[in-house]
RNA sequence: GUGCCCGUAGCUCAAUCGGAUAGAGCACCAGCCUUCUAAGCUGGGGGUUACAGGUUCGAUUCCUGUCGGGCACGCCA
């Protein structure tokens, strides 16, 4: 299963936590439901993003070295930029300062005054950097992608997700897998010269246009390391693959499946979800998301605003293909607004319970043995139930990738435990009574437990 | 313009992939703490499921059209 997969060209924001948290929490489900999960998360580091980045921190590297170019307009303008061009800095000081003349050689003139802002003149900037720095360019841009890379890891693991494998794109080229999976498609005639690139017949598997895999400078598409990413992911033997992509690929579907097609590969083993955007709102406005001009809110700063367990829950609760408003207000709210507050309270009454019992283990153990004749109220019959229902909920939530089905559920057992703790005492006099209704809610108590564990969301004994 | 997705209570969303009176949370109104945590509970109002047709014993669900919104339509990733 592979998820996220965001270009590490700078930090998280708030639409990659909507995937992250919903590929997460589903391979949970998935491995609850009793499958073998390899968790994946594909690092794009081979392609123009990562020189543009490359550019962008040396440029700024450049500015503390006084040598001032007007910053492109569709570089990348964060603020992190600056950051690890202060890192490089202190660390190397003037070793990459160089005269910006060769650097603006065949640009036009204006650019000395006027920052540029199209991809020619930043493709040649980028050319020209690289003639420049020689082996310092890789350098530079082994530097940022190390910084970016790790910096994701670290972010993505205080969300509580966590990958089995970080698959690298460049790999595929070095290790000759992009060359292979051209020439495969090429001995089965489905590659076709036109206008000088090299183009896949997409067509012939119900595709809208063929697509260009190599480009007429010679440069693979990020389409021709997919598909041999694709095959790799195949051969290595999985039963079922599944990709979690924003929606706004969803035209990307039909190639890919396509091209696995072509490879004498079953397209049915490939499942793609697809999860729609999520859109902040603060004070009842939408928050602005733009990547490349450096305007956004960050998935770190979502986290240190609201917390890990509200944003991992309000995540999930909507269905994955619908559009998420993720109200910030309510979700940082620590009042009876918060829904995620509600499951985990049911939680923390039952630990303080349990506690206040003060039966240990081999007491517990008695309590699985209760007599449950005593269970006979309405609310007590509707819990048990509930608690059975449990088994399917997982495998229910498993089949449709809806981890929302959990969270649903959750709130509902909640929901009836909160209303049975305030109709029953739980600790009477009566032995017998008192066992069969603690062994209730400590199997409710399991059960949030194991829940809330699958969504990420942690089950705190206090409140 | 073409393709895909969506439109459900004032707001945010469910509805077991065609079933019974369409359900929750928030907001609003009225109650409940000398008893295991009031981040809780109890009760109440709130709907022509965007609109118009069609298929069906039965439609929020399937089909057609209209209106409205999102996304995609690169030798970008």
């Amino acid at each position: 299963m592979e998820f996220v997969s965001a270009n590490p060209t700078g930090p998280l924001h708030v639409g990659h936590g909507r995937g992250a948290a919903f590929g997460a929490s589903l391979a949970n489900v998935l491995a609850a439901a009793g499958f073998n999960v390899s968790r994946e998360f594909y690092v794009n580091d081979a392609g123009r993003q990562m020189d543009i980045l490359t550019l962008s921190t040396w440029l700024r590297y450049l500015e503390m070295n006084d040598i001032h170019i007007p910053f492109p307009q569709n570089a990348y303008q964060g603020e992190y930029v600056k950051t690890m061009a202060q890192l490089i800095y202190e660390a190397h000081a003037q070793r990459y300062r160089h005269h910006p003349d060769l650097l603006l050689g065949d640009l036009p003139e204006s650019a000395r005054e006027k920052a540029i802002d199209t991809d020619e003149q930043l493709d040649k900037l980028i050319a020209n950097a690289k003639k420049i720095l020689g082996e310092d360019y890789a350098y530079i841009h082994n530097f940022v992608l190390t910084e970016q890379l790790g910096d994701c890891r670290n972010d993505l693991m205080e969300f509580g997700v966590e990958f089995d494998v970080w698959f690298s794109e460049q790999s595929l080229f070095d290790n000759g897998l992009v060359a292979r999976a051209i020439e495969l498609l090429q001995s089965k005639h489905y590659l076709y010269q036109q206008d000088g690139a090299t183009w896949f017949r997409s067509t012939d598997f119900g595709d809208e246009k063929d697509r260009v895999v190599q480009r007429e400078n010679g440069q693979f598409t990020y389409f021709a390391s997919d598909i041999a990413y694709h095959l790799n992911k195949f051969e290595r033997g999985f039963d079922q693959v599944i990709n979690i992509w924003g929606a706004d690929h969803h035209g990307y579907i039909p190639r890919v499946k396509g091209a696995l097609q072509a490879l004498g590969l079953d397209p049915a083993k490939l499942e793609i979800a697809l999860v729609q955007f999520a859109v902040l709102y603060r004070d009842g406005k939408k928050a602005p998301m733009s990547t490349r001009s450096g305007e956004f809110v960050t998935l770190r700063e979502l986290r240190e605003e609201v917390g890990k367990d509200a944003a991992r829950f309000f995540y999930v609760v909507r269905k994955s293909d619908q559009h998420l408003d993720f109200d910030l207000d309510l979700a940082k709210s620590k009042s009876n607004e918060n829904p995620v507050y509600y499951v985990q309270y049911a939680h923390a009454r039952i630990c303080s319970v349990l506690a206040q019992w003060g039966g240990d283990f081999v007491d517990l153990m008695q309590l699985t043995h209760a007599n449950t004749e005593e269970l006979s109220n309405p609310g007590e019959l509707a819990l048990l139930q509930k608690l059975i229902d449990y088994p399917d909920i997982v495998e229910m939530a498993a089949k449709e990738f809806s981890p929302h089905i959990i969270a649903f559920y959750l709130r509902e057992l909640a929901g009836e435990f909160h209303s049975y703790y305030n109709s029953t005492r739980f600790l009477v006099p009566e032995i017998s009574v008192q066992h069969a209704r603690l062994a209730l809610i400590a199997s409710i108590h399991q059960v949030l437990n194991n829940g809330l564990n699958l969504l990420g969301v942690s089950a705190p004994d206090k409140m």
